[in-house]
RNA sequence: GGCCCCAUCGUCUAGCGGUCUAGGACAUCACCCUCUCACGGUGAAGACACGGGUUCGAACCCCGUUGGGGCUGCCA
């Protein structure tokens, strides 16, 4: 049975390369049986913050990233870890030091050696726990240790490039390798699949398992997402948390297939999945190998082919939370019946859902504005022939969308004004925008009183 | 500096020794559709980092170079 687990450490947001992992150690464990373990990794109690776990949850579930263990919090287990590694101290795989970070430093430099870290000083000086100690790991002086690893294949380390790592800290607080192996091991973990960064620190992992007498569990460093700088993405420096898609107006399912498609892509390399699909296509060895750069703009195009998909209603239900940030939004039966039959021409003009309100505004807004420019340049010209679109406006009986076409089709005809032309001065009278929903339905729904004000209303303007 | 990973259009990728005059998608540009804007359709431009091998044959295998990235903490 395969147990993966999703393990992030809670100092910031939940952010897209986090999802990602997330979402292929889910798809590895559902397309098999298996079980996904969220684990919190909390070891470090100065960075961590509870908030975070909320986000980091919240944000999961919002992608439909589900969880069959946890959250559990690593700092919980304290005590466990804590027990562990004295065990290895009783073997002989560990001892207490303590050098201060300068006093390697010094001896680094002093002795010309090409690697920085650890030196290996108190290896053999036997020193017993204080308040100042920390205790190490005993890193094989010679051989070499390999991970296995599904994406990258075998990775192999000299031991003698292996520092010997801090186990816990002179508080006796556990540090991240340790804890991570001795919960993969009590958890039962089978596969490991996290981002690459993990990779170089895998190697003590593996040295751990076997100091432990445990069997590793199968290794998956998948590349790293990366900015436009080609850098990884960075809670701190690049804006990319899910949370912020959300309010963007990202649907869960549209960005769940394009992470999912960043490093990996079906056989027949098509684009658009449900997430059932490329669970049960999902193969972790054909995870490409090199870093993948996020480019929001491509999601964007995802998430405008998924809310075409969507059905009407639904795409209204979601648009309300938009429309309830607004100022004007009034909502009611009404309004929802107009917003249900505008549903299929907003569609079609957003790639995000926050989009949209703009393209609404003009219907449900009690005011627009007109910009001065704009008014100058597309309405002022115009004002006889506002006026008189105004009249024939009142002329009509039903003022739906075909009538106010026939009636303005007739127009252009008599006039000798092409449709194209003629829509332009009392569209933006009318809306505000140069651009915008399709002329007909938006002002059936805008109502023939309103529609008639603002002509008239930009007529005026026009003469002051 | 040391260790490790990586390398096909600007971007995400297909390709796993001959079918490659390298395919698709996003972005860009042009045209068509059209009441604006979109959507949709058609088309254009655009890549195997470089150098050596191996082989009858290399984008695919090997080595090197260059370039990029990650790690190098009593962070994860």
């Amino acid at each position: 049975m395969i147990r993966v687990r999703f393990a992030p450490s809670p100092t910031g947001y939940f952010h897209v390369g986090g999802a990602r992992t997330a979402l292929y150690n889910w798809m590895l464990a559902k397309q098999s049986g298996g079980k996904f373990v969220l684990r919190i990794e909390d070891t470090d109690a100065e960075r961590n913050k509870e908030e975070w776990v909320d986000g980091i949850c919240n944000a999961m579930s919002w992608l439909g990233i589900t969880w069959d263990e946890g959250p559990i919090r690593q700092s919980s287990r304290t005590k466990r870890h804590i027990e562990m590694a004295l065990s290895l101290l009783e073997k002989g795989d560990a001892y207490y030091c303590d050098c201060r970070r300068e006093d390697v430093e010094e001896r680094n430099k002093a002795s010309e050696r090409t690697k920085q870290g650890y030196d290996g000083y108190c290896r053999d000086r036997k020193l017993e726990k204080s308040p100042t100690t920390v205790l190490r790991y005993k890193v094989p002086a010679d051989g070499s240790t390999t991970v296995h690893d599904l994406v990258r294949g075998e990775v192999v380390v000299a031991n003698e490039n292996i520092d010997d790592f801090v186990l816990l800290k002179a508080n006796e607080s556990p540090l991240f390798v340790l804890a991570n192996v001795v919960d993969d091991i009590d958890m039962e973990i089978s596969h490991v699949l996290r981002a690459e960064e993990h990779l170089p620190n895998t190697p003590k992992a593996v040295l751990l398992f076997n100091s432990f007498g445990k069997e590793a569990p199968l290794f998956a460093h998948v590349p790293v997402l990366v900015n436009e700088k080609r850098q990884k993405l960075s809670k701190r420096r690049d804006r990319v948390a899910v949370e912020d898609f959300k309010d963007k107006g990202f649907l869960p399912e549209a960005m769940i297939n394009y992470l999912a498609l960043l490093g990996w892509s079906p056989k027949d390399n098509r684009e658009f999945m449900t997430l059932d699909e490329m669970t049960a296509e999902f193969a972790i060895e054909d995870v490409g190998h090199s870093p993948s750069f996020f480019d929001e703009k491509k999601m964007e195009h995802f998430n405008g082919v998924y809310i075409r998909a969507l059905s009407d209603s639904d795409f209204v239900g979601l648009l309300l939370p938009f429309l309830e940030k607004t100022t004007w939004w009034q909502g009611g039966d009404g309004n929802t019946a107009k917003l249900l039959a505008l549903a299929p021409i907003t569609k079609e003009r957003v790639s995000l859902l926050g989009q949209a309100t703009d393209l609404l505004l003009p219907v449900f807004a009690p005011e627009i504005t007109i910009d001065e420019a704009l008014f100058e340049k597309e309405v002022a010209p115009h004002a006889s022939l506002i006026s008189q679109v105004a009249t024939l406006c009142a002329n009509l009986d039903q003022f739906d969308a075909p009538s106010i076409e026939a009636m303005l089709r007739d127009l252009s005809a008599t006039s000798e004004i092409p449709l194209r032309k003629l829509q332009s001065p009392i569209r933006v009278a009318t809306t505000g925008a140069k651009a915008g929903l399709p002329l007909f339905e938006l002002w059936e729904q805008t109502g023939k009183a309103t529609v008639i004000d603002r002509l008239l209303a930009s007529v005026q303007d026009a003469s002051k």
